[in-house]
DNA sequence: TGACAATGTCATCCC
DNA sequence: CAGGGATGACATTGT
């Protein structure tokens, strides 16, 4: 059994782990090198001042410098940049190209945008000065109208951001337009910034459609984000990356074909629904931060896909909420406004039911998993060819996935203490506690052990799943069937009919301990009546129970099988390493032949003249050298009682032969005295033999054994 | 028609 | 002590 599931494990799955973090990561670590002048190899003059960077960034950034320091390979290349371009409307641009932040005022917008448009810089010109220009100079919107609220009137600057700006702009026109509904959301604008300077944020990627959104819609210009871009696009698959702390809603206006920023590519999104085990790709994405994408050869299928109904459901939502009117109406819960860049962490609950609930006013994307949903996340039937590696890999790709979430040299993000549980929360896998793990995930390889020995529900909690929720599990499904099934339900409807139940007999077995016994007092029976409700119950509740147990039998067992496999895997690791630890062992020793013989040759010393030293190295650092007959080969006695145990080929003997072998006293090593032959007086083979002896107690016993040669090694 | 798996039920133990 | 969960054993049913 454990042969077979050995040997259908995949040999040879390949996975790929995608992190969209890892790039905010890298700008980040850059733009400490810009600060520290570490590793920049270009210097940029402006006007009076010089600034250090990188060229392999500012290229990547502007056109301009993409074409003057292409043709440049030296270390100390300055370019002096234009007249045109001013230190005031280049370094926020410099800024920009390290933290995909620009920071701006009034004073500064036009000189930027010139310096960008000199420069060439990429994804800011259409993306927001065709935007933000003719709303800071436009008279009859006036900068008074973009001012943020009591939130951020705190700023020294001219505190910009896009969607607070129409938000307050939206408030302001519309101030009828239920200003309760409004209240959440202006109280999530306020608290979602706090920062000393608001930021415009721009995504990288999704540039060209600021005025498109500036038509459509004012709310929520997502933040540096092109997964809520990507998710907004209407794309075959969810693709989001890089949500800042407070995912930013798509913006409606970005929603289908408002978009004209690519899509990453998302791995595996376009593969069908989970039906297909050889070869599929699993995703294991948070849909909002990173994405995990394991590529298995041969994992049974739980497949999050975009076709899934987890995942249908999830984009069914969003375009639900994207659609929603957000423009004239007052803010729903996907305008969010838009929130400080920050770092790429987040605070995105990830699940399954995709109702995005912005979680109080932190604007918090809450996503809570639905039961409806998960059972597509699990295969139908537990599949044999579930191994430990896949556990492991998910567990690997989890804990990556969360800590990517979630990295630790990551500013402390400014959340709500809502928001920091909620995180709190994520890195926990409590978020695994909203999927039913009880009941079905034991066919899911990548939940079942979570949910069977992690993410153990709360007896509370548990009692709460098995006993009032309506979708309780398969296993509770049973008690459905009880009623419903052709050889249960008749002898029961029958039954309940005959002893004229005054309440449906549904009911024994779905209610709870307490509402029963009420049940029981509200409806006084009789004993017939009684005794039928009690067999009712306790054989619905009997049955069920029978199920979890089964269940966690099978559990158990593809859990021992696992662990079975895991060992075997780890068995032939070790084999391995012994063969190779031999290999290399017996390669020494033949150096060390050479360099004996090469020392003899050069000393003029006979072997013979070795032996002496031959002796005493043995006696100082052999522990186990021993006057004594050799028992396995006794011919090989000497007349002083030391026998010289010396076989060269012992060493691939012992690899073609993997049992044990006897290190130690069971086999003493005996130094010869005299020579009974030349072969073994040799003191190369003493030497080997030593080796040899010392080689063997390091691979069989892990115990190191000191070669009585210290200077040979 | 027998083998096998799934499921229901009962008895029993334990909490 | 009653109620309920867990589990082994057996019976039944469907494939």
């Amino acid at each position: 059994m454990a042969d077979g599931m050995s040997s259908e494990i995949p040999r040879s799955s390949s996975f790929s782990f995608q992190s969209s973090v890892h790039s905010a990561h890298v700008l980040r670590c850059l733009d400490e090198q810009r600060r520290c002048d570490a590793l920049c190899d270009l210097t940029v003059a402006v006007e009076s001042r010089s600034f250090r960077a990188h060229r392999a960034v500012l290229a990547a950034c502007s056109d301009y410098f993409q074409s003057r320091v292409g043709s440049h390979a030296s270390e100390g290349l300055i370019i002096t940049l234009p007249e045109e371009v001013t230190v005031k409307g280049f370094e926020p641009l410099l800024q920009f190209a390290y933290t995909a932040k620009l920071l701006f005022t009034k004073e500064n917008i036009l000189e930027i945008h010139n310096c960008a448009a000199v420069l060439g810089f990429h994804n800011l010109d259409k993306a927001c000065f065709e935007f933000l220009i003719p709303k800071f100079f436009d008279k009859s919107r006036g900068l008074q109208g973009t001012q943020r609220k009591s939130c951020c009137r705190q700023k020294k600057q001219v505190d910009i951001s896009v969607g607070v700006t129409e938000d307050d702009d939206h408030h302001g026109a519309q101030p009828g337009a239920g200003s309760e509904m409004a209240l959440p959301q202006r109280r999530s604008s306020e608290i979602q910034c706090p920062v000393a300077e608001m930021s415009l944020e721009i995504a990288e990627s999704h540039g060209q459609d600021c005025t498109e959104m500036d038509v459509q819609t004012d709310y929520a210009l997502p933040s540096s984000n092109s997964s809520a871009l990507q998710l907004a696009c209407g794309k075959d698959r969810l693709c989001l990356e890089n949500c800042g702390p407070q995912m930013p809603f798509p913006s409606p206006a970005l929603s289908s074909e408002g978009c004209a920023s690519p899509c990453l590519p998302c791995t595996g999104g376009d593969h069908d629904d989970s039906s297909v085990c050889c070869g599929t790709r699993t995703e294991i994405s948070d849909d909002c931060v990173s994405e995990v994408a394991v590529t298995a050869d041969c994992l049974p299928c739980v497949t999050t896909s975009s076709a899934s109904p987890a995942s249908m459901a999830f984009r069914e939502t969003l375009d639900m909420a994207c659609s929603q009117p957000c423009g004239p109406a007052p803010p729903g819960p996907g305008c969010c406004p838009v929130a400080p860049f920050g770092d790429l962490d987040s605070s995105v609950v990830v699940g399954g039911d995709a109702t995005l609930e912005p979680t109080g006013s932190q604007g918090v994307v809450d996503i809570i998993p639905s039961e409806a949903a998960l059972p597509d996340l699990t295969p139908d039937k537990p599949g044999p060819e579930r191994s430990s590696v896949e556990r492991e890999v998910a567990e690997h790709l989890a804990k990556g996935f969360w800590s990517d979430l979630c990295p630790p040299q990551a500013e402390p993000l400014i959340l709500e203490p809502v928001a920091q549980s909620t995180l709190d929360k994520t890195t926990d896998f409590h978020w695994l506690k909203h999927l039913d793990l009880t009941s079905s995930t034991g066919d899911c390889p990548f939940l079942r052990d979570l949910g069977a020995d992690e993410v153990q529900l709360p007896n509370n909690e548990q009692g709460l799943q098995l006993e009032k929720s309506p979708q309780v599990s398969s296993l509770n499904s049973g008690e459905d069937s009880d009623f419903d099934t052709e050889g249960d339900s008749e002898p029961y409807t029958e039954r309940a009919q005959e002893v004229q139940l005054p309440f449906p007999a549904e009911e024994i077995s779905s209610l709870s301990r307490n509402d029963f016994q009420h049940l029981l007092k509200v409806h006084p029976l009789t004993r017939e009546q009684l005794d039928f409700v009690h067999d009712i119950r306790r054989r619905s509740k009997n049955r069920v129970a029978a199920q979890r147990c089964r269940k966690r039998k099978l559990d158990c067992i593809q859990n021992l099988e696992c662990e079975i496999n895991k060992l075997n895997s780890e068995k032939q690791k070790l084999l391995q390493e012994r063969n190779q630890l031999r290999i290399s062992m017996k390669e020494t020793l033949q150096k060390l032949s050479g360099l004996c013989q090469k020392v003899c040759n050069e000393t003029g010393l006979v072997p013979e003249q070795l032996q002496p030293l031959a002796k005493q190295s043995a006696l100082d650092g052999l522990p186990t050298a021993t006057a004594g007959p050799h028992r396995d080969s006794p011919e090989q006695d000497t007349p002083t009682g030391f026998s010289v145990d010396f076989c060269a080929d012992e060493v691939i003997t012992a690899t073609q032969q993997p049992a044990p072998l006897d290190c130690g006293t069971d086999r003493p090593v005996s130094v010869a005295t005299s020579c009974p032959s030349p072969e073994l007086c040799d003191p190369i083979s003493i030497m080997g033999i030593c080796l040899d002896r010392s080689a063997t107690c390091v691979t069989d016993t892990g115990s190191f054994t000191p070669s009585p040669f210290p200077n040979f090694k």
